[in-house]
RNA sequence: GGUGGGGUACCGAAGUGGUCAACCGGGGCAGACUGUAAAUCUGUUGGCAUUGCCUUCGAAGGUUCGAAUCCUUCCCCCACCA
């Protein structure tokens, strides 16, 4: 019994950063099993970006492994807070969401995060639910509970304050709105990633100030995203969403740096950490080609969320287009107006533009400039350049665009 | 409420009467090199157009042959003091 407990904290503690504490959690693991109750895990959603992203993967996955020992995940979509827009995390502010995005957000979300969670075993809620009805005395009383002080001590808001950035009065406040879920839906545990600490324990403060054991905080690396820099995130454009088309997929886990490709291993894929040495020490040796590695590395996370045969599929398809510079065997198909032809001929530039591989005809004109542009096997390198186009015709612009004409 | 500092293209940041579609850096895009890696190098980054034209520098007016630059009013932001 003892044993087993002490084998489950290892394994739901492996990766974690932060773990406050591993004596509490231990305590409710081991009430739990005696009381033959599901611990109540707590994890909280921002509706405002509805793509989930590997990057929520990290976390989804470390919630599937709670559930996996039975225990039960309290997923809370933050609708109200969305609602008012939370200015919190970077520099920009964000704006308010409407009732019925956030609605459709909440219900994208759902669908996606059942890919991983077990529904059977997921509560989901929205703290609207209690937010809403609050008064701005119960407002002021949870308040009183978190000082200044407190708040201040947080990196992100020094780091604003010694640089002369806003910080809104709204953010001060954020924190004890998420805390106040963790009363409201009586969480055991609250996951969250490494910028949630502060949040996760605001929480256990309000918790103990209502009379609730704290939860635990447990928290997550944040994954670097395909600039290999900043954290995965839909607003700054380097993610891969779980969503997405498997070529898609691969493509874009194929150009990020090598030295991430541990990273999503651990993170995205959970591989024991003895399999990614092994692994890394192979490509740093040469005994593998990194390329190789990393083309596994991809087809296994397309596979999770496609199958393996898509995960092929696309591996195959990479290489056909990118390595061997042949057309892709899916093309998205573009139609022209025959009456845009002058003396059965297009300027290609306007063709361009029709066809969505430029913005316009400014965009088109560099393309061509720059040597990008390539219409059936002849590279354009003309502005002015006119042709005559068969029906079926592949254009490409840099090395991702196609479209193929068909003239009506 | 008082004082001071600001609002410039995707972001940061120059520019304070014409040579400004606006230096520079980042990011993006494209090309070379590759493994759609990293690093590096080059080009490009408002719209239309074969000289050139049109719309941009918080908003609206005004001065001027001519304004991002000067004046007026307005809107917004930040810090400090209270």
């Amino acid at each position: 019994m003892k044993a087993e407990i002490d084998r489950q904290i290892d394994f739901l503690a492996a990766r974690a950063v932060n773990l406050v504490s591993r004596e509490e959690l231990q305590e409710k693991l081991e009430r739990a099993a005696k009381e033959r109750r599901a611990l109540r895990v707590k994890y909280g959603a921002d509706p405002s970006a509805p793509d989930i992203h590997l990057g929520h993967v990290v976390g989804l996955n470390k919630l599937r492994e709670f559930q996996d020992f039975g225990h039960t995940v309290v997923f809370i979509i933050g609708d109200f807070t969305g609602m008012i827009g939370d200015p919190s995390g970077q520099s920009a502010t964000r704006k308010p969401l409407t009732r019925e995005q956030i609605q459709a957000n909440a219900r994208t979300y759902q669908d996606q995060v059942f890919r991983i969670l077990d529904p059977a075993r997921t509560e989901v809620r929205f703290n609207s639910e209690w937010c809403a009805g609050m008064s701005f005395e119960d407002v002021l009383k949870l308040s009183a509970h978190v000082t200044v002080a407190q708040i201040l001590a947080r990196d992100d808001f020094q780091k604003r304050f010694a640089e002369n950035n806003p910080i809104s009065l709204v953010e001060f406040l954020y924190p004890l709105i998420q805390g106040y879920d963790s009363v409201m839906v009586n969480a055991d545990i609250e996951l969250g990633g490494t910028d949630q600490l502060f949040n996760l324990l605001v929480g256990r403060d309000l918790q103990k100030a209502y009379g609730q054991a704290p939860q635990v905080a447990l928290t997550l690396p944040l994954l670097e995203g395909l600039d290999g820099v900043r954290k995965m995130s839909k607003s700054l454009g380097n993610y891969v969403g779980i969503n997405e088309p498997a070529r898609e997929m691969f493509g874009k886990l194929m150009s990020i740096p090598d030295a991430l490709m541990g990273r999503y291993d651990a993170l995205v894929l959970g591989r024991p950490q003895a399999e990614i040495d092994a692994a890394r020490q192979a490509v740093e040796t040469g005994a593998r080609h990194p390329r190789q590695a990393k083309d596994e590395l991809a087809r296994r996370i397309v596979a999770r969320f496609h199958g393996a045969a898509a995960a092929l599929a696309a591996s195959e398809e990479f290489t056909r287009v990118f390595s061997e510079h042949k057309l892709p065997d899916t093309i998205p198909a573009v139609t022209i107006p025959i009456t845009q032809r002058k003396n059965g001929k297009l300027w290609i530039v306007s063709l361009l533009v029709s066809a969505g591989l430029a913005k316009s005809n400014g965009a088109a004109r560099r393309l061509i400039q720059q040597g990008a542009v390539k219409v059936g096997d002849e590279k354009i390198s003309d502005v002015q350049a006119e042709r005559e186009i068969p029906d079926g015709c592949v254009i490409q612009a840099g090395k991702r665009g196609f479209a193929r004409i068909h003239l009506v």
